[in-house]
RNA sequence: UGGGGCGUCGACAAGCGGUAAGUCACCAGCCUUUGGAGCUGGCAUUCCCAGGUUCGAAUCCUGGCGCCCCAGCCA
């Protein structure tokens, strides 16, 4: 029937078309055959440093440095620093971390748009000598009443025939500080009927009394992003400069630039960006969420920042991984964060090592176990890694079980612990509930059981099976622990879809954070270190966070595991 | 009503005239000392629509339709 289909995906196998491709790297092919620019492959990351990094920047991060990577070439790192009003040497340095865990290196090629304020400002001065461009005394508000809108052109400013030495002298004059922020500004002379509105004598300098984080006073105009994004590209010799779709409409500008000055002329190609279910990716939107305290800092293990996912738990490789599995295309997309978290998983499942912890205990006494009876049992760290070995962990009498995993009345395809049935223990032995002790309110305060000795290590002699396997703690060697469960930070997954005259911040889910304290966990965990990632057997992926100290452990939750006891239940 | 871009499974995404890859999600089963992992199988007779060209079209042509972006001295 379908046997067709199978022949052909193992044919597809045998001929190794696992290479990933995307419109991209075939046009970079392309261009490495044609021999353009000698064959040479150089890209760049171009963060402004205004903000923390997040999901979304990781995608252009390891698609320029990886492009660079696969083709042999090199990726430089670029902080377009061109509005002094914004940026500041934090956001600088949480950037370069950021990018280096993600596992990448620019080596000594860091650069700053302020490099170049220098040679801008001479590539200024050679556009208005050709007549190209002018300076303008326009307001701010003038400016754009003249630019016309999406369906009517423009009016030409009454400043736009400036002669060439005025216009030299008046830039000069800019630059030397003689006038006021917003006084005049440096504007192309192209086309003010252009359909493009980014061809309709766009901004070049605007006067800026800044102080600059690197240039400090040295400038009292900047030039704007459209203006130094190009030429920066070109100084640095970039042959591919891969960006946002957000600059389409900006390429014919950046070209025309280019084209005047008769400098190198990189080539833009545009991608779409990131877009993530139940998550925001917009700087300025991100920033309210810390500002307004929805979440505890940038950092916040909900938040998708590099820094916030690096607190979870999230590895490197991971979003590395993730970043190649969505691909590379220009059409506007949402990718569902299950891939994310699958991915996650994926890397977590062979990396982590097994660990018992109990979140919401329930005192087990196994009655037939002699009381000072301590044994050591051999525990597997990581049943897919063997190099990963194996430690010992105490059992004793009195244990700890999971709460959920105890039921008076079970459902039918329950095969935890009830009354009278029997369970295995990890690495331990089996045990069957005799008796159930309730509180005065009719709660389960607490189990006694009974053991089988000849079940040790986790097998039964006679052969008999046994449905559940319980993770567990000794409770005289459990270790107290606050564990932190998060889930979505909003409770739609287009966090934007909201009613009438709200915004987000409505969508945003109560209870993405949830604080669980008296945990008992294994006594191997107590020498566990901030960032160590483990998999509490049974519950999900954790990873210690920097909040512990003075011997209390906090752990968060990175993800969850798959839960198809879940489903049933359900059902 | 100007300019630019995009439309292939629930979500991503290959495909580049020779008869719809893969991944996630989902479903079913096997296996299991994690209801984890792993394994097996299922999941687009159809590619926004309509015409046309062709022996043959998701791929070429024509005309529609839909969606996204642009009117910062932000990037």
């Amino acid at each position: 029937m379908n046997s067709n289909k199978k022949e052909k995906k193992n044919a597809d196998i045998e001929v190794g078309s696992t290479k990933p491709t995307n419109f991209i790297k075939e046009i970079i092919e392309e261009d490495i055959e044609k021999g353009k620019n000698d064959g040479r492959v150089h890209t760049r990351f171009p963060p402004e440093p205004n903000g923390y990094l997040h999901i979304g920047h990781a995608k252009s991060i390891c698609f320029n440095f990886g492009v660079a990577q696969e083709y042999n070439g090199l990726c430089n790192l670029r902080f377009d620093d061109t509005n002094p009003t914004k940026e500041e040497t934090e956001y600088v340095d949480s950037i370069m971390a950021d990018i280096r865990w993600l596992g990448y290196d620019w080596e000594n090629r860091l650069y700053y748009a302020s490099d170049y304020f220098g040679t801008l400002y001479e590539y200024a001065v050679d556009l208005i000598k050709k007549g190209k461009a002018y300076v303008c005394d326009l307001s701010a508000d003038e400016i754009r009443e003249y630019r016309g809108t999406l369906t009517e052109p423009g009016k030409e400013s009454p400043y736009r025939s400036r002669s060439v030495e005025e216009n030299l002298d008046l830039l000069e004059r800019m630059k030397n500080g003689e006038f006021p922020n917003g006084a005049r500004v440096l504007r192309a002379k192209i086309d003010m009927a252009a359909g493009n509105l980014n061809m309709r004598d766009p901004v070049m300098y605007r006067i800026l009394h800044a102080g600059h984080h690197r240039t400090k006073n040295e400038w009292c105009i900047y030039p704007t992003y459209d203006w130094a994004h190009g030429q920066s590209d070109s100084i640095e010799g970039i042959t591919h400069s891969l960006c946002d779709i957000a600059f389409e409409d900006h390429r014919p500008l950046y070209d025309w630039f280019l084209i005047q000055l008769g400098v190198h002329k990189p080539q833009q190609i545009e991608f779409a960006r990131l877009n993530l279910t139940y998550t925001i990716l917009s700087k300025r939107f991100l920033r309210r969420l810390v500002e307004e305290r929805y979440v505890n800092g940038w950092d916040d293990p909900r938040m998708p920042t590099l820094s916030g996912l690096r607190r979870r738990g999230y590895t490197p490789e991971s979003i590395r991984n993730f970043q190649e599995r969505i691909g590379m295309a220009k059409r506007a997309s949402v990718v569902d964060i299950a891939l994310l978290e699958h991915t996650l998983r994926e890397d977590l499942n062979v990396r982590a090592n097994r660990v018992m912890a109990v979140l919401n205990p329930l005192k087990v006494v196994i009655e037939n176990y002699p009381e000072d009876k301590v044994e050591e049992l051999n525990a597997i760290n990581n049943p897919e890694d063997e190099s990963a070995g194996s430690r010992k962990i105490p059992f004793s009498r009195e244990i700890y079980i999971e709460a959920d995993d105890f039921m008076e009345n079970p459902p039918k395809k329950f095969f935890r612990l009830s009354p009278g049935n029997e369970v295995r223990l990890k690495h331990a032995y089996f045990i069957k509930c005799e008796k159930v002790i309730k509180d005065k309110s009719g709660k389960v305060i607490e189990l006694r059981c009974s053991y089988d000795p000849a079940t040790k290590s986790g097998e039964a002699t006679d052969g008999r099976k046994v449905k559940g396997t319980l993770h567990w703690v000794s409770a005289g060697h459990a270790v107290d622990a606050e564990v932190r469960l998060y889930d979505h930070l909003f409770t739609k997954e287009d966090p934007n879809e909201v009613e009438e005259g709200k915004d987000f911040t409505s969508n945003i889910n109560t209870d993405s954070l949830k604080v669980l304290s008296g945990c008992k966990v294994e006594p191997s965990l107590a020498s566990a270190k901030p960032g160590d990632r483990f998999q509490f057997l049974r519950h999900g992926y954790f990873c210690m966070d920097p909040d512990t100290k003075n011997g209390k452990l906090v752990f968060n939750r990175t993800v969850g595991l798959r839960d198809t006891w879940a489903k049933v239940k359900g059902k």
